[in-house]
DNA sequence: TGTACATCAGTGAACGCGCGTTCACTGATGTAC
DNA sequence: TGTACATCAGTGAACGCGCGTTCACTGATGTAC
């Protein structure tokens, strides 16, 4: 069967790239990083890059794929905190949290992507679109579990409004007012979801 | 005073171009279009874009101003709508509207751009912001108007929910999901500021 | 264990191309008399 | 009114540069015996 840890070597350096992408065009957007800069920051020269990927817009689409991956896996553990009440009070906080706010590289691709789906391949626009209605189930699932009569409408609405909050706060330059943009969501949606009370502001 | 009607020949033409910048940079990004493609579109040679704009960046910084100034004024149009009830459901419902979905080169420039604020210019970046403000400014007084406690809390929670909203149809491929999404912001959205029933689904 | 050979991830020079920018020019539109 | 001249918005060839992509190669890591 040929060799193995050559191939598990290549593996991992497809999934360095991947990473290292993934941060980058999350930050700078899809077309913010050439080939050549991109395998520069892995350690590695441009050259080798074809060894991985067929062409640059290949790589772009795995990059998509690869970010809501390693996003869905994040949703999943909060799965952990039985509480529905708990659970949605810290996935609020979390994601208007300033510190998402400011690692946009690390962050959520909804935000940082939404505006640039439209000229993507449409195996990207899919992929975007069942993640986002995979987290909008993730808040449904809560908010029923706290007997909200319609929750679908609700999660709905209120992922909306954590996109929408988050991406205004990142364009604004003053921290101060983009903070201040956070907290008011966070409130905002602690209370449509009935959770007001359950739990502080607790990442501001 | 030396000639008159060829600075204002040439103030067109800035403007012609200025104009169609800021449409293709709505849909496409402020990365989306070349000097050469934009002049041709224009209906001009590359060449004489410098006698408008000393550089592209140049061009990018003004383009912002020119796209929210034009927004400002289409915003100041529903104040000569008296009710501010009717002022507010005509605006949550234009703003979510299919048509405002399907323009987006017409359209707003919160959606459009907020993702690329954190790496255009700090003069892009200030004049982006402001106009935010206004905006959620101008939802905050009709809240006002309507006797809403805290309007200016609602209105930031609500414009955040709108320019959410609008991204993430935007970015879904299947247009019955997209429009459906539409659909629940604008509900939600009048619920919220107590619309319910001052008018009906308008524009889905 | 030691030697000969095979594999293939990664290298780096080279390609065609489109980008932003420059600049000598053209020609339409003005003014001067 | 007609002629000579000035202005300057717009032209289009040319530039250096970085992009995505190709490909002959190298050298580390494996297998065969």
């Amino acid at each position: 069967m040929e060799n193995e840890s050559k191939l598990r070597h290549k593996a991992q350096t497809r999934l360095r790239i991947l990473d290292e992408a993934a941060k980058v065009m999350r930050e700078y957007g899809t077309d913010g990083i050439g080939v050549a800069a991109l395998m520069k920051r892995v350690g590695l020269t441009h050259g080798g890059f074809y060894a991985h990927f067929s062409s640059r817009e290949a790589l772009v689409d795995a990059v998509v794929v690869h970010m809501f991956l390693n996003s869905a896996q994040r949703i999943e553990q909060y799965l952990t905190i039985e509480d529905p009440r708990q659970r949605l009070v810290e996935f609020i906080d979390n994601y208007l949290s300033e510190r998402h706010c400011a690692m946009i590289g690390e962050g959520c691709p909804l935000p940082a992507l939404a505006g640039e789906m439209t000229h993507l391949s449409q195996t990207s626009r899919t992929f975007f679109s069942e993640k986002r209605a995979a987290i909008s189930d993730f808040i449904r699932r809560a908010l029923q579990q706290l007997q909200h009569g319609n929750a679908e409408f609700l999660a709905s609405s209120m992922l909306a409004e954590m996109v929408g909050s988050m991406a205004l706060a990142r364009a604004c330059p003053d921290k101060l007012e983009a903070h201040n943009m956070l907290a008011i969501s966070r409130q905002s949606l602690k209370l449509r979801a009935g959770l007001a009370g359950a739990g502080q502001d607790n990442e501001a």
